[in-house]
Order: structure tokens, then C-alpha cells, then sequence
DNA sequence: GCGCAAAAGTGAACACGTTCAAAATAGCGC
DNA sequence: GCGCTATTTTGAACGTGTTCACTTTTGCGC
């Protein structure tokens, strides 16, 4: 139902218009806001007819979802930068993880909005939970476990292997509230965030404490009732 | 931006228009899912023409929202019921306030889902966290409230007053996983509100015990963060 | 009943996202 | 260069939610 356009080795002329496509639309979307900005308009700020923006994106949430593509490499480096300078420990660097992804966002804001619109709904193709996104999320997922392991600290051998997608739905709140956000430079985002990563991390070294066995049980129980099969 | 037409004294001729463009909307949206019910046709399956639907309702999405109104003060007395018959305590109450909505709501749920499309964002004024619909919230925050004093569960003084709205969270992160919980009977949702409020109850008492001061307050911090000014 | 303002109702028209048959162009074996 | 296929590009047309100038109906003072 949803054809992604398969990566084939396009002919360059064709990468061009694609990519043309992506910076008018993008460009377009942070000055009027996605709503604002017609596929039209889009088509004709890249010179090409409506008509070629489908050729190339199924939808214009698609065009969204390239974005995020293109971010999540885009942000790779900038997240092995930010953690080597972050102060060392679980808490520093979960917070210095996510805040890479809303500096970087930050003129995009209204854009994810729209990806975001379509939820948390695993059926939609445009959602970050989408089987579509397996890779991106993946690679998001694992720098939440290397960030964990490289913390120190000790988790529990039933919960270890959940961690890091737990802490990437952490991520996940931080992003959904901060797309909605409209304090002052985002300075709620900012307080979730600090107190958000705090109580992860008391919670992580209270979790060891054998006093929580029956708890955690049936919080991996929940865990893994989200998750799905 | 977003007048919700004056509930004025209307002639009971409007009323009664108003009622079946309403009900022949929530007939279609039932029978043929939201997206596919086109306001033409609700208009003529209520024998009206196209722009009458929009004399009452400012938008599709608002006859979602009309409905939403209509399913609240449907439900006032579901839930006293409901609370009755269910086994005392927290978690037993919790559960079964939460379920009288999962129950209603069911035939519905692609329905809600149009509606919790517009999220959590609380600037649009189809959102349940929205000033539009403060006072529906705040009757079932109030349920909450009740459920918890009932219940007899110590809360700690700083803790207590907030705890009405974090169980109402609580019930919209249930309510949001259902709407997209395509598996068998939303089974899955049934297993998260059993765990879910087993983990709620079991974490309250826990937040009585004075070793948890420390963390309580951080966490109270972070709810008045989320909350807002 | 009559006149007339307000309320209720109409349906054509608009802008948008999207589709698609057709046209233009590129690539390539000869 | 020539033909021929596959790729790329076009723009008119469709269906949608929504708007609005207009018509019809209602309510009411006389």
C-alpha cells in the first residue's frame, strides 16, 4: 500500500529533482508551516509540475518522513559529539542524547508536528513506531543501550534487555510534548527534560534493590504488553 | 477562532436538525469508518443539504468532538454503576472506571481516533486537554478524585492534590494505546489496564514510605511542569 | 393575515491533496 | 544518427472539506 520508492540506482538527473523537491518543500515548510505550504507550491518552487512531487513521495507526509530520514542521519555524528562532551554518567548523557535531537529539530517544529500527527499508531506508515521505520528506530534504540552500558550502571538481568527501547519511549514523551510546547523557548521541554532524565536515573539504581523484584515483575509484564508480540 | 455555536434556547425545528445530522454522522462513521464517511453523504443521509452540516458544526472533526460531549454525560451514570458493583478498592475502581469508557467507546473506536489524531496538543480545540474542554475533563478528574478518597489509600500531603489528574493521565495513555490496539478483542489494552493499575496502586503505597521523599519531589516538580502554569 | 427581521437551509464554487493518461526525455543497442 | 523502451515530467481532472452569497422558512408585533 505504501511503496517507498525503491532506492534503485536513479539516474542522477533524477536524485537532482528528488532532492530539489525535499529542499523546496522543507524551505517552504519552516517559513508558512506545513499546512500552509501547498504541494503546489512546493512542485513550483522546485520548478517542476504538481504532478512530480508523486512521482517522487507518495504523499506530502512522505516528504516529512524523508525529513526525518535524512535527520536521523544527518544527526548521527552530532550525538557522538554531544556525549563525548556531556558530563559522564546516565543522566548527562540521556540528556545530551535528546537534546541533540531538539537543537537540531528546532526549526522544524511545526513540520514534526505533522509526522507526529499521525501518532503513535504502529499502523500508520508515517509513524515512528512503524514497521517502516524498524532501521531508523534501530539505530535510535541502540545509542540509548550504548549509553547505558557505558554508564555503568548495574540493571537487573530481567530488565537489562528492555532498557533501551524503554528509554528511547522516554525520548519519544520528551519529543511529543516538546512538538506542542509553546512556552517561551520551549523552557517546559527544558524542565521535563532535566527532571524527566533525573527520575529515570534514581529510579534505574532504586530497580537493583532486591525490596522491587515483585514490582518490577509486573513492570516488565506492562513492558512487554506494549511492546506486542 | 472557534465558536461552538451558542447553545442558545434554539427552536426545537434546529434542534432536532442538529440531532440528526449528528446521528446520521456517527451512523456513518460507524458503518464506514471516519475517514470514508463524507460530509455530502451524512448531509443527505440526514436530508439536508451539504452546508447545513457546517450551520451546526464548524467542522468535521467538531461532530467528533459533539459526540465525544454526548458520550461524557452518557456515561455519568455507567460509571456510578460501574463503581458499585466493582471490588472495592484503588485498583479494582481504577479499572473499572477506565473500562466503562474502553465499553462505550468501543463501537467507536475509529472514531476516537479521528479525534486523538489532533494529540495531545492542547492549543487545538478538538484536543481532550484543550480549554474547550476543560469543564468535560475536569468532571472526570473529578471521578478520579472520588475514587481515590473512597479508596482510603493514604497519599502523602504534597502528592495528594495532584493525584486526580495523574490518574487521569493515567486513563488517556490507556485510552490513546486502545484506539490503535488492533489485536484480538484489544486484548492487549485489557492486559495494560490490569497491569497498568496494579502498578499505580502498588506505587502510591509505596510513595507513603518515608525512604521516597527525595525522588517525590521530583516527580511533583515534573507533573507541575507537564501541567503548566 | 401582513410585513419583516432573524434563523435555517441551499448548492455552487474554492483550495487542497491526489491520480492518471498522455507527452517529453534519457539511455542504449545498432 | 535511428529506433525503441523505460524513465521522467506534465497538467487537467477528481473527490474531499469548507465557504459563502443567496433563498426559504420561522417567529412575532401589529
Amino acid at each position: 500500500m505504501f511503496k517507498t520508492r525503491v532506492a534503485t540506482k536513479a539516474s542522477p538527473k533524477a536524485e537532482v529533482t528528488e532532492r530539489r523537491i525535499l529542499d523546496a518543500a522543507l524551505e517552504m515548510f519552516r517559513t508558512r508551516g506545513f499546512e500552509e505550504a501547498t504541494v503546489r507550491d512546493i512542485a513550483a518552487a522546485a520548478d517542476v509540475a504538481t504532478g512530480a512531487a508523486y512521482y517522487y513521495y507518495p504523499s506530502k507526509d512522505s516528504i516529512v518522513l524523508a525529513f526525518y530520514q535524512r535527520a536521523c542521519s544527518d544527526m548521527q555524528p552530532r550525538i557522538e559529539e554531544a556525549l563525548a562532551k556531556a558530563p559522564r554518567g546516565l543522566e548527562g548523557w540521556l540528556k545530551a542524547l535528546i537534546q541533540v535531537k531538539l537543537d537540531y529539530f528546532a526549526p522544524y517544529r511545526g513540520v514534526l508536528r505533522a509526522l507526529l500527527k499521525n501518532g503513535a499508531d504502529p499502523a500508520h506508515p508515517l509513524s515512528p513506531f512503524a514497521d517502516n521505520n524498524k532501521a531508523i528506530r534501530e539505530v535510535d534504540v541502540e545509542w540509548f543501550g550504548k549509553v547505558l552500558t557505558d554508564s555503568g550502571v548495574r540493571v537487573p538481568k530481567d530488565l537489562a534487555p528492555h532498557m533501551p527501547e524503554v528509554l528511547w519511549m522516554f525520548q519519544m514523551g520528551v519529543i511529543y510534548f516538546w512538538v506542542t510546547d509553546d512556552s517561551r523557548g520551549q523552557q517546559r521541554t527544558a524542565r521535563l527534560l532535566n527532571l524527566g532524565a533525573s527520575i529515570v536515573a534514581t529510579l534505574l539504581t532504586i530497580a537493583g534493590l532486591p525490596l522491587t523484584r515483585p514490582l518490577r515483575k509486573v513492570a516488565i509484564e506492562l513492558i512487554d504488553t506494549v511492546k506486542g508480540t
